[in-house]
DNA sequence: CCACTTAATTTAGCCGTACG
DNA sequence: CGTACGGCTAAATTAAGTGG
């Protein structure tokens, strides 16, 4: 509401501009009119309004129409110039190419997905994406607030739940497997129940508070197993488990990991365990933007062939 | 103090019509 | 024929009141 001595605020009715251009264009306000949608009466209102605005006539009668003052014709390039640029910036379909764009996406994620979707990720953004940096970071109670806000771009894990104005994705469904090291004394081409129980076991435990899904199974049968390790790092376990006799049961991908690099051999649970979903989930505001579209494709494709 | 209704004022636009 | 203007309506803004 400033009516201070600079005269144009923003206040003014940047319609008036759209009007102007027409007016002009035509050189009449009957077409003008109809070429803006409005009824003659409306635009010579239009005009009206205009003229007190600019304080010049603008369009003045002649025998020959309506031809624009000398003041008009001054105004009129510069008007059309800043109309095309606001077309311009407002109708563009936002894109996204990540063969060029520069710029980062932060994924709060756990260490299983860094594991078994980050390499594939990576490798595809220096051949899709050669100037797209990605951080990832450990998600925490933040996240939900920081997804909000736009620091955190997206989180993927274990999500079964997520608070209104967020969307999920299933990305993997996924079950599990047991390594045992090759040439282990005991395993031989089938794991059972007797062997499972009676040898020690590794468990991998982030927060090392022990008991996870095997543990539940296996006190439903009335048995239990002994956790010889517990230890929060999957690829120090790896390590471990390769060079020791433990029987060390994780997410079927991750056994996979394991089995590339280092000598171990991959079994099937003499239980059913069950299994578990990972989603990727992002905050409403990001759900039309391009770049994010394209992130979020990238996950589900390396997800489902994964 | 804030959120929500309701009343008053302003504004844009349409119609009909006067006027050049 | 085409523009300008008064009258009128609907929508938007603002102001004022009301209840929690």
């Amino acid at each position: 509401m400033g009516h201070m001595h600079s005269v144009h605020l923003a206040s003014i009715d940047l319609n008036l501009l759209v009007v102007f251009d027409a007016l002009l264009a035509e050189g009449s306000v009957t077409r003008a009119a109809a070429r803006v949608g409005l009824s003659q009466s409306a635009m010579s209102h239009a005009l009206g309004r205009l003229r007190t605005l600019i304080d010049d006539p603008i369009l003045v009668r002649t025998p020959r129409g309506m031809i624009p003052t000398p003041r008009a014709q001054e105004l009129i390039g510069p008007i059309r110039e800043a109309l095309a640029q606001i077309e311009a910036t407002v109708a563009r379909r936002p894109r996204f190419d990540p063969a060029t764009a520069r710029r980062s996406f932060a994924v709060a994620t756990v260490d299983y997905v860094e594991l078994i979707l980050l390499p594939r990720l990576v490798q595809k953004l220096f051949t899709d994406a050669p100037f797209v940096d990605l951080i990832a970071r450990p998600y925490d109670s933040d996240m939900w607030s920081s997804m909000e806000t736009g620091k955190v771009d997206l989180a993927i894990g274990l999500l079964p739940t997520v608070p209104a104005g967020f969307y999920r994705q299933r990305l993997i469904e996924e079950h599990y497997m047991c390594v045992v090291r090759k040439n282990h004394p005991v395993v031989g081409s089938k794991l059972n129940i007797k062997t499972y129980t009676s040898l020690p076991h590794a468990l991998i435990s982030p927060r090392g508070d022990g008991g996870g899904r095997v543990d539940e199974v296996l006190a439903e049968r009335g048995l239990s197993r002994r956790v010889a390790l517990q230890i929060p790092h999957f690829l120090v376990a790896a390590h471990i488990v390769a060079q020791t006799d433990l029987v060390l049961t994780v997410p079927a991908r991750i056994a996979r990991v394991f089995a590339e690099m280092e000598a171990l051999r991959i079994m099937k649970p003499p239980v059913e365990l069950g299994g578990f979903s990972l989603d990727q989930v992002w905050h409403e505001r990001q759900a039309k933007d391009p770049a994010h579209i394209w992130l979020r494709g990238i996950f589900a494709e390396i997800a489902r062939d994964s």
